[in-house]
Parts: C-alpha cells; structure tokens; sequence
RNA sequence: CGGAGCGUAGCUCAGGCGGUAGAGCACUGGCAUGGGGGGCCAGAGGUCGGCGGUUCAAGUCCGCUCGCUCCGACCA
C-alpha cells in the first residue's frame, strides 16, 4: 500500500478528551476516530488490525470444532422476557419499538437467541455437543463509556455458547474453551492471566476470566506466583488460618465511653489497641429490604460480591443514615450485642478474643467483646476481600495483586437458559432433560485497545506482529531524489511481490515527519532508503528497538524472506 | 444514576472587563530545503454547541437545553 493513497490521518496532538495511552494512540495514528460517546469509527488501519484479531480468534474457535453464525442483532424482548432480563438487564438493554409496536432489543450477548434457534432445532443427544458462535457487534448503553476502546457502548465481541447432554460433557467444552482461549492469547501477543472470577448478572456455575495484565486496568486480582492460583478480588479467596492473633484469656465486658470516636481507625487510636481488634459491623439492605448485619475485622474490606452470592440475591448496599434510622441503629456505633436483626459474621472475626465492637449508644463501645460468650452469630462466612500479601488458599504463598482488562471470560452456564426457555433434549434413555450449556466471550474490539496499553512507548504503538496492520513500513526519506525513489519503488515491488503486507510512505513530506508517523503507527519492521542508497545501503530498524541496522540493498531479499 | 469540568477554525487552545474573533499546528498555492513533526511568502477556513432572555450592542451576562470528558456507583 503506498501511503500517498491510502488514509492515515494522524494527529501531532491529542484530542482533550483522550486520557489513556490506548485511546490516545489509536486515535492519534489514525486508527479510529469518535462519533459520540462510546461510539467509534474503524478507519483502514484500525479495521486491518481488527480483522486481524477477528481472524486469529476464528482460527482458534473452528479448530476446536465451533461453529460459526450470524444472529440477528436485533432480538424480540418476548426472548428476554422469557429468562427475565429484559427487567433484570436494565437500562444497559438498547431497547426499539418497530412500527408496530413491538419491542426489540440490540442484543448486548445473545444466549436467549441462540437458546431459541437450539430448542427450535435440536430434539436428540444425537445433534449434541454443539458450539455455535459469532463475531458481531453488541450493544450496551453503558452508564458511563470511557476510555476509547476499552468501554464503548457499541463493540465488537465474538460470543460462543455450547450446548451439551451432560454436565461432565459440559465441564470439557468448557475446558476445550479455556485452551482455545490460551492459545488464541498466546498468539496474540498478549501478556494475561487467566483468573477466576465471579459468574455476574449471566449467571452459571463458574467462569474463569482472561485479564491483560495492564496499569491502572479495571479488573482487580490477586494471583500466587508459586501455585499458579488468580482470581478476580471479586471472587478471590485466601488462607486466612495464617493470619489470626494468638488466643488470649476472656476479660470481662466493659462499655466505654468514646466520644465522637467511631472510625476503625479512631477508635483503634483512641483506645490503644491493634485495628485487627476493632470489629467494623456493617448494615446491608438486600434487594428484598431485609437487613443484615456483618461482622468484619477492623483491617479487612467486605466484598460485596461474596455478600451477594451469600444471600443469593441481585443487589445489596450498605444502610444509608436514613435507613438506619429507620432501624433505630445508632450510625458510627453499630455493634452486635443486642441488635436487632440478624447478624454474620467475617470469618476474620472467629476466634478473635477480647475485641471492640459498638455499643449501639451514642459514643460508647464494648471492649473486651468474646464470642459466644457475648453474642453469638447466625454464621461465619468469608465476606472479605482477599488482598496483596494475604495467604494464597492453595499453597499459602503471599497472594500478588495486580490489575488488568478484562479480554475474555467463559462461564459454565449449566441449565439456567435451557430450564428457562425449555430447551430440552431427548436422551439415550427415552427421557427429555435440559440441555447444559456454557458460553465464551471475547472483546475483540476491546484486544485491539489492550494490545496498545500493553505494547507502546513516548512515541507510538509498537504492534505485537500477529495483529500489526502492516509488517513492513519502507520509508523513501526524499521522494524527489531520483536515486532514493529508484530503490525504494524496487523494494516495495519486490516485497509485494513475495506476499508481504508492506505499506510505502512514498508522501512527499519531511522525512522528520516520515519518521513520527512510522513510530506512531507502530508498524514492527521498518526499511529507510536514505541517503545511503549512494553507497548502496539502506537501514533496518525494528519498532521498539533502538538499534538500526545498514544493509546493502543486494541483502534486503534476505531480510524479507524472513518477514515471509 | 450521584458529583465535577468543558463546548470558540480540522487539532490543541487563547479571548471572558459586553463594542462585530485570534495563535500554534494542520490545510491550499508558491519559494527554498531534505535523517526526527524544520524555514520564508501568500491564502482559505468560524451562524463562538443549540434555543430563549437582558441590552443600542452578547463568544462574553442570565435561563433552559444538547453534547463531550473526568471521579464515584454500576458494568457478560
């Protein structure tokens, strides 16, 4: 491709609203430009390297037997009411009235449409297993897109859902998945971790998610370096054995007076003693109005997805000051004894002795607070969010934290669909069971954008090979110098000639500005005709690499057949 | 959805004290040049996001509205 009629609109600045560095250079190379919030153009650079990765991940997923269609986008709302999302989903649902009136949704995943085209279409054990997926567009009016890429209301994702006889049958589609998620990763360049995670609003038994290891990504995780164990905080456990204090004599319960002293670290201050011995007790509301309270040690996070998978339910949030008015729970002084709803409590607080916790009165605390003696919890549970440093559960090891882009995530789905929208099928035995399914999905747009906060510098995008939108960038530094024209027209010919994706920048420009654009663009090998072509040499370089290399333009062959 | 900020040339931004709009870069033509966005000359480009109000006069003041961004909540 010559770069005098091609388009690349690059940019010297970037625009004001872009604030990372994936946004900011694909934009500034010309890669993609914005139309609104979350909706973004794919110019010919940016939609090369997209159907780059689009094709690598079709590779992997017809190789592992999956099968490939196209569903609508456009989805009847009668398929969401019949698994309930269309209320679930919310306001994230893009939702159309067509001219008569009927509602549709712009599907955001597509497990009831597929669900609907199994159950219309498949009646025996014998049409099963099967994988159907596709590369499409999705929507989500998300509450807030930012970040270019990362979070767009409209995005390119490529959805797969398998659909097996048997549980067993299902935990190997599931486990084919997360090896053709590997290598598709692997090949992709990408450093990532594979985690587990938290199943969501999609529901299912287990899923695992595929992160990009980046700065200041959006998905928090703590992985163990020694057993190899990741998992989203969301979902992450740990060994807290490792991490009690010691067990100490009981000392008689006091009540003291702690005037406007109710932080954990106030209190902790205020009487003297280790955070680990201040019991934060927190008030949820759950979905259905019902008040629990949680026990928590003072220097432990409650997570709240572990809350919520506890009590089985859709949402939760901390008690505002009204509602605990309501309750007629003193706020800042919250404790168990005697309270009035029903209280659990954080496995850090088994076992711990002599311990600080609310009185339920205006500036007083109890200290000196042993269970069960003093109260006794309906449970203990792990409510809280395992961090950097705690115990890995697996082999103990300090826990690594880190965070990431979430790029993929695969979920064992089970029969929640199928049950729903009855999709049976007829087994060896006669009888008419749910199909048991899983579904897989990767942001193909979204890798496009972890592949640039992962593999850039001060200049530009340094494209991982695989996806690059171009292998090789030859740059004629003056096109007016006949010489200089002469031999790069040659390279570029020959080079097209032996397949290789090549574009030329033959622009009668600076070479100053040759040089800014290639580092902008990102394209991994670069050959300069220059000066040197007086002597007959012309300059190798490699995106990200300092060094340059002077050939002689008779040893260039060699150097593209290994580009081949 | 809560909080905050910003909308002036293609991009980055100035002008804000009311008096008919500017810079750098980009763009067009010309000249000189050619190894890291370089120089000189000339030019084109704007209903100052929109609607309404105050005023002799509004980019500037007031109200409403739309859009974009950031923080948080949310998020397969």
């Amino acid at each position: 491709m010559r770069a005098s009629s091609y388009f690349i609109p690059t940019l010297k600045e970037a625009p004001a609203e872009a604030e990372v560095p994936s946004h900011i250079f694909l934009i500034r190379g010309g890669f993609i430009r914005q139309l609104a919030a979350g909706l973004y153009e794919y110019l010919p650079l940016g939609y090369r390297v997209l159907k780059k990765i689009e094709n690598i991940v079709r590779k992997h997923m017809d190789r592992a037997g999956a099968l490939e269609v196209l569903l609508p986008i456009l989805t009847p709302s009668e398929l969401w009411q019949e698994t309930g999302r269309w209320d679930v989903y919310g306001k994230e649902l893009f939702r159309v009235e067509d001219r008569k009136g009927r509602m549709f949704a712009l599907g955001p995943t597509h497990e009831e449409t597929i669900t609907d085209l199994v159950r219309k279409n498949i009646r025996s054990y014998k049409d099963l297993p099967k994988n159907f997926y596709q590369i499409q567009t999705k929507f989500r009016d998300e509450a807030r897109p930012r970040y270019g890429l990362i979070r767009g209301r409209e995005f390119i994702m490529k959805d797969a859902y398998s659909f097996d006889v048997s549980e067993e049958m299902a935990v190997k589609s599931y486990n084919l998945m997360k090896e053709t998620y590997r290598k598709i990763f692997d090949e992709l360049g990408l450093d990532y971790l594979m985690v587990e995670a938290d199943t969501g609003a999609i529901g299912g038994k287990y899923s695992h998610e595929f992160v990009v290891k980046v700065p200041n990504g959006e998905a928090h995780i703590v992985y163990c370096e020694k057993c190899g164990y990741a998992a989203n905080v969301e979902a992450a456990k740990y060994e807290f054995e490792l991490d009690k204090l010691p067990p100490e004599e009981e000392k008689p319960l006091e009540k003291v007076h702690t005037p406007g002293v109710s932080s954990v670290t106030d209190v902790a201050q205020f009487l003297g003693v280790d955070e680990k011995k201040i019991v934060k007790t927190l008030v949820y509301i759950l979905d259905d109005g019902t008040a629990v309270a949680v026990l928590i040690r003072g220097d432990r996070e409650l997570n709240e997805t572990k809350l919520i998978n506890y009590f089985n339910v859709l949402d939760a949030h901390l008690a505002s000051s009204e509602e605990l008015e309501k309750l007629n729970i003193v706020e800042g002084f919250v404790g168990p004894i005697g309270l009035d709803i029903p209280v659990y409590a954080d496995i850090s607080v088994k076992d711990l002795h002599n311990f600080v916790v609310g009185a339920n009165e205006k500036d007083y605390h109890y200290i000196n607070v042993n269970i069960p003696r003093d109260f006794k919890p309906v449970e203990f549970v792990d409510f809280s969010t395992a961090r950097e440093g705690d115990p890995c559960p697996v082999c103990k090891a300090p826990l690594k934290e880190t965070t990431g882009l979430e790029v993929g995530h695969i979920f064992l789905l089970g029969t929640k669909y199928s049950e729903a929208m009855k999709a049976y099928f007829v087994d060896r035995d006669g009888r008419e069971k749910p199909i048991i399914m899983g579904c897989y999905g990767i942001g193909v747009s979204r890798l496009m954008a972890a592949a640039v906060e992962q593999s850039h510098d001060e200049n530009g995008i340094i494209w991982p090979e695989s996806i690059a939108p171009f292998k090789l960038h030859i740059l004629a530094l003056n096109i007016k110098d006949s010489q200089i024209k002469d031999v790069a027209e040659q390279l570029y010919q020959k080079a097209l000639g032996m397949g290789i994706e090549v574009l030329y920048d033959d622009r009668d420009i600076s070479p100053g500005a040759k040089f800014k654009d290639a580092d902008l663009i990102g394209i991994p090998y670069r050959i300069v005709v220059g000066k040197k072509v007086k002597e007959g040499k012309v300059e190798l370089q490699k995106r990200g690499a300092e060094e340059k290399e002077e050939i002689k333009i008779t040893d260039v062959e060699g150097f593209l057949q290994k580009l081949q």
